[in-house]
DNA sequence: CAAGGAAGTAACTAGATAGTGCGTTAACGG
DNA sequence: CCGTTAACGCACTATCTAGTTACTTCCTTG
């Protein structure tokens, strides 16, 4: 049976066993667990609860909890990656580019702070997980011609310096959003302000729209 | 005893049973293990064994796992402020201070990088261990003073712009170079580069000082 | 419609893990 | 040198946890 034909059989009458909804309803759990908890924090028995499916199921379509976590960061990665291809930047001017795409990953960031987390818990695994995962890679390098290709237009344009290398301008503009956002809880005792306040973040996203046109401005 | 009495003592006939290095052991080892596998991921036995201490002494002087990490972070936390406190940024024109202090912070990061995934694992714990230690609030205040001060300092002599929020260029100082070297394994992979070559290390602080006095210029 | 496979369940296990009860011994003051 | 205090060690437990065994129930397809 085509994929097709299923969505429409599963249209007129629901399933009472559907592998592809149960995987995916693991998957969002486990999302939500290892965000949580970290890959070491989290418990196999609470994702099963959490996605309303038995604990062997996890087994039959993950075959561990390793398994199950490569399984969550990748599709985490391949969501931002595809989010970001939709933005569409040629066709704005250099600066609006560039402000979108600033503007975008700290949206990007703050709808969806398990992204954070599953990185971080990766990093704490020095990336064992990632390292395996050759679709992400290809993913990944689509990402990094983007601003690259912003940048030569900029310069080609006269608004932007030359010589700035495209890959440090790329981990500085997720790293102005990421740190605030990853470390809102201990930043908002060390600074002694809700850096989560309405204002604050908007007060932030400016600062780092500012900080970016700055670092290519010639 | 008086503690002058008791290090002259210990020098002539190193003891067998010294609380003072006992706790100093399991502190040590605790901080190694805690900032290798997380809060959750860390073994009371393993943190135990690598201090050459018995398990029972943990407890003993810090009541708990939890109780023994929370001394960890709060001494990772003092002694990052005291380091700081050691800059005497006072003594330099403001550039050279703020460039001082985007170095120091860089280094610092690179010679004791337990501290990024202590507090990363203090986040995803919600802080609320930080919240506790009103000791680590004081040293963090004095810390957000002195770039406050080089702010003022340069803004009146002529080479920063005005209006600059000083909580938001700490914050943009520890980004630059925190997200670069806590997500060093999934970078390299991200970027395809040994994010940390010699060459990629050295060229990502000269970038990173670039930043800052970039947003900092008028 | 029969049969075989896939989805789903419940109960279990072996090993780990945080935390303790209690006894032992070194150090130190008197 | 003796008695008290505090450092230290051993062996234990209750509970948790990743992973599994053995089974039932539903769905599809020839």
């Amino acid at each position: 049976m085509s994929s097709l034909e299923k969505i429409e059989k599963t249209a007129e009458r629901p399933r009472t066993r559907d592998s592809d909804a149960t995987r995916l309803r693991i998957l969002e759990a486990a999302k939500k667990e290892f965000a949580k908890s970290g890959l070491g924090g989290a418990r196999v028995d609470d994702i099963a609860e959490r996605a309303k499916a038995n604990k062997r199921m996890i087994y039959h379509y993950f075959e561990s909890k390793e398994g199950l976590f490569q399984a969550v960061l990748e599709q985490a990665y391949l969501d931002i990656r595809t989010a970001e291809q939709k933005l569409n930047l040629d066709h704005l001017d250099p600066k609006s580019a560039l402000e979108r795409l600033v503007r975008f990953t700290w949206d990007y960031y703050r709808k969806n702070p398990e992204f954070l987390t599953l990185v971080n818990s990766e990093n704490l695994h020095r990336a064992r997980h990632l390292k395996k995962s050759e679709v992400v890679k290809v993913a990944n390098r689509r990402f990094v011609g983007m601003v690259a290709q912003i940048l030569e237009r900029g310069v080609r344009e006269g608004v932007f310096r030359d010589g700035i290398d495209p890959v440090q301008l790329n981990i500085t503009i997720a790293a102005v959003g990421y740190y605030y956002l990853t470390n809102r809880f201990t930043g908002s005792i060390v600074f002694e302000r809700d850096l989560m306040a309405p204002e604050a973040l908007e007060q932030r996203l400016q600062f780092n729209i500012d900080t970016i046109l700055r670092v290519v401005s010639v």
